[in-house]
DNA sequence: CGAACGACCTGCAGGC
DNA sequence: TGCCTGCAGGTCGTTC
């Protein structure tokens, strides 16, 4: 589910209904998810004051005095905010509850997700490699242009790679390429440097405009309220395979790129 | 080092 | 109705 849009919209949602406040408990359902939940978890975290709600990449910070929950969402992950008394269902394997009984729900279907603990999580394993956040001052087109000098990988496999920039992903790769009219199979060392600055810009203008939106929902992505985000409709590629290019009118193609989904205009994209 | 691919897991749509 | 296949927004770990 979640590119970087995603993940903000769930941060923006979450951040004012938990910071500042003390943890009653923290209730594991099912420890099962991409890595075990830590079994110390709980305990490291009632009594402490959750300071603050930050993201790095796709990685949710949960940041305590003595330390942070690294939580992703993985593919079908969602973290709400819940006010009331309403039950767990289906897949809410983890609630993190405050004392003031506000809590936050984590779902996740797939169990791609995760749910960590580390002192100074930016030198996690996880984090430590990561590239630039790419709607920050050190994601900008000399960047790009420098670091694909010599790559044979195609571009849209090289804008997904998280050592080059954080996140980018399907959804939003396709977007950018076909704004900027580049095809996504070419080699990312044979494009030039005004065109990398268009992509660049192309891809912060993508993303920016999700986040206003709330992010994309295709199936099941949900914000911090439970409600869909709307940047689907603004999609101008992904998941219109088949249909006229918004530019040229010629039907839209579909290849498979990496296993995934790749949709690009053959007359646009060069 | 880079590149390709399987793996993890559940749910759903479509074909028979 | 049921069974099978393929696909889904991520990304790690293995292999070449």
């Amino acid at each position: 589910m979640p590119e970087l849009p995603e993940v903000e919209t769930t941060r923006r949602g979450v951040a004012p209904h938990s910071e500042g406040k003390q943890v009653a408990e923290l209730i594991i359902r099912d420890p099962r998810l991409r890595w075990p939940v830590p079994d110390d978890l709980p305990g490291r975290l009632a009594g402490q004051i959750l300071r603050e709600a930050d993201r790095r990449a796709k990685y949710l910070l949960l940041r305590f005095d003595h330390g942070t929950v690294i939580v992703h969402l993985g593919m079908s992950g969602s973290l709400r905010v819940i006010t009331d008394r309403s039950e767990p269902q289906k897949h809410d394997h983890i609630d993190l509850v405050f004392t003031d009984g506000i809590r936050l729900r984590f779902n996740d279907p797939r169990r791609f997700g995760c749910w960590l603990w580390d002192e100074h999580p930016l030198n996690h394993p996880l984090l430590a490699s990561l590239g630039p956040e790419p709607l920050g001052q050190d994601f900008n087109g000399p960047y790009l242009f420098r670091k694909s000098r010599g790559r044979k990988t195609p571009i849209k496999s090289f804008l997904m790679d998280n050592r080059i920039v954080v996140g980018v992903g399907n959804i939003y790769a396709n977007e950018a390429l076909f704004k900027t009219g580049i095809h996504p199979n070419r080699p990312a060392g044979r494009i030039g440097a005004a065109r990398y600055q268009q992509l660049c810009e192309a891809i912060r203008e993508t993303l920016s405009a999700a986040i206003l939106m709330g992010g994309t929902t295709l199936r099941d992505f949900v914000n911090s309220e439970g409600k869909p985000g709307y940047f689907a409709q603004s999609l101008l590629v992904y998941g219109r395979a088949g249909q006229p290019c918004v530019e040229c009118q010629r039907p839209l193609r579909e290849i498979r790129m990496n296993q995934r989904s790749t949709v690009y205009c053959t007359r646009c994209q060069r």
